[in-house]
DNA sequence: ACATGCTACCGAATCGATTCGGTGCGAGCC
DNA sequence: GGCTCGCACCGAATCGATTCGGTAGCATGT
């Protein structure tokens, strides 16, 4: 059976049967305007200390607990949520260190402003669910930007919200948040290669959103930007080098790449270059799996400097990015847009940090 | 500068300088009521095909991109949106692939209510950021349930939302979705009887909150719901078994606490129980450090039943607890409540899997 | 021809709070 | 004493959409 909104605020107030006690109710009860128990509540203007008691007091008699969030959110024309957009299944982009990093950056930035975060996919199957279009954002902030969120993005922008997109591509006046991929991984790459390394393979993140375990061809296109960015900054340093796609960014993934690449002992590599510290993990692994010792048979750098629970003792050498910084970024720059100041896109820089998982080359055999 | 809502609207509206299209609007473009315009967008009401696309057309024309979710929810008294309070930080929260899966179960179960999941967490510091009490919600789930949760939840369900609650205990009239937890380390201690193992040490989580890491004694007060009951189950069938608290569910952890119970050569447990998959492996690491064998030296068993990244080749004897299931019964509740029927406590059970990390106890040296 | 039923649409009240231009009043100043 | 100033508070418009009772118009049945 339907029932009304109304209907149902009754029901769920079992102990008098009225419905909810609103401001101008308390505001009755204690005396004075609407408005000033309004302002009792927010505090946007000097109320008296006698007033503010009377007003207090009214509402705990009426069991009245704040102002209505939604009646609020009309009349400021905010509501003090910011939408979240992932590319993935939502409890698979919390596998991703990096990506829960950046969550805490972003929630940590967007507190302040009074914002919480709302998690959102961007495919809505049956189109019953929240997306961008009905959900009461403030503003949005994209993980990723397939080709798919494209067209809502459209319709958000032009409904006035602001957007910012995390390591992606949205169009142009669309601020970014940025790493300087390429550099960084060419920076790992010269170091390898300073250490006499010259047969080097490359375990990449997926090449496509969807995208299968397997050598990389030239042939072979790669959509995700990072893969691609990354996987550029080591063929600066290595053109010749082979490059074995992940499905993800997972230890096993890793594992997987790197049995595969340790296979053939005739072709081994002396340097493995992952494109993720999960996967240098699995690689590590595999190596050890193949008898192999790192470093001194094999050199395995990452990228992300998180911590790999589970790795000690060793201690990757990788490029560290600033994963809540680019989280909190997203976040500041939401709040510039929000204060009607266009947000510029923004570049982190990776450091790289030496581990102990990369050495001198062997001996040539 | 202070800036009014209304200002900022004019300003972000470039194109025309006018401020954003209502359905009023759209309604006077087409020449019908806005009562028709609105239906011709909810669709809870029959139109001629003439007027709806004589609607569509206006709303084109003007750039009206849909209702505004925030009216919207103030008539209809539903915002859409599902709070999910962790007692935690949001970033660590995700480190617990147990809490990831039961966030795509919710995530999977409000989405036909057309709702979307809020992230926040009890303790707000300032006092301005987004919390149970300000934000727009529906409905709310908290994660565990500490005390400081308490106070807050009080006004919460004064406030007419419904709460459901996932391992941890509210309240009396506050629905809980649990599991067997007591019965199903029972089950798995009864497994490593049966193998003959006497000598059995516990690894638990962590005992309160903020947990140091350290061997539990007697006069430890066990705050942490799921750790006292997981651990009462082992010690109904190992009653001396020696526990030591991790402080937290990571692999690391694990392996501090398997140092540790296998630093005294003499007194080695021949079996360890480890109350998360993740605190399982790190044990099987710090068993095979010293040189131990699993399972042939040392059985382990976990609890969770989550794929471990990294962990192969060894498959966990553990508990699989329907970790999604139980986000999904949270988001049943939800719904259950929001239609007007009370919704009722449940208790998932795990089910034990035997995989490659227990075996026959050793024959006594 | 009249009662009946149905479709498609309209009007007006309503959701609950915020905001801003005013107003009354008491204090301070010359 | 008249004048200004500031404080505390009030009134009324407003935010934008939804909803439900009501009605005009038309077709159907007998």
């Amino acid at each position: 059976m339907f029932r009304t909104g109304y209907d149902r605020q009754i029901m769920s107030r079992q102990d008098t049967g009225t419905r909810r006690a609103t401001i101008s109710d308390v505001a009755r009860e204690a005396g004075v305007s609407p408005s000033t128990a309004s302002v009792v509540f927010s505090g946007k203007t000097p109320v008296s200390d006698a007033t503010r008691r009377r007003v207090l007091d009214a509402a705990a008699a009426l069991g009245y607990t704040g102002p209505d969030p939604r009646a609020a959110s009309l009349r400021r024309g905010r509501s003090g949520i910011v939408g979240v957009v992932f590319e993935e299944h939502i409890g698979t982009a919390f596998l991703d260190p990096v990506k829960t990093l950046m969550m805490d950056g972003l929630a940590d930035a967007v507190t302040p402003l009074g914002a919480g975060l709302l998690l959102l996919r961007d495919h809505e199957p049956t189109g019953s669910g929240p997306s961008l279009m009905t959900a009461p954002l403030d503003a949005a902030v994209l993980i990723g930007c397939s080709g798919l969120l494209r067209e809502s993005l459209e319709m958000v922008r032009a409904r006035g919200i602001p957007v910012v997109v995390i390591e992606g591509d949205a169009g142009d006046d669309v601020p970014r948040i940025g790493l300087d991929n390429r550099e960084a991984q060419r920076q790992a790459a010269s170091h390898l290669r300073a250490l006499g390394h010259r047969e080097v393979a490359v375990v990449t993140l997926p090449a496509r959103v969807d995208g299968a375990r397997g050598w990389l061809h030239n042939d072979t296109a790669v959509n995700v930007d990072v893969t691609r960015e990354r996987l550029a900054g080591a063929l600066d340093v290595f053109p010749d080098a082979p490059a074995f796609a992940a499905a993800g960014s997972f230890i096993d993934e890793g594992f997987a790449a790197g049995r595969e690449i340790f296979a053939d002992a005739d072709r081994r590599p002396t340097a493995v270059i992952a494109q993720s510290d999960l996967l240098a993990a699995g690689v590590i692994r595999a190596a050890e799996e193949a008898g192999l010792r790192v470093p001194d048979d094999v050199s395995v750098t990452g990228f992300d400097g998180i911590v790999v629970d589970g790795l000690a003792p060793y201690e990757l050498t990788t490029l560290v990015q600033p994963a809540t910084d680019k989280g909190r970024a997203a976040g500041a720059a939401v709040a510039a847009m929000l204060e009607g100041t266009p947000a510029a896109s923004i570049r982190f820089t990776c450091t790289f940090r030496e581990g102990n998982t990369t050495g001198p080359a062997p001996a040539a055999a």
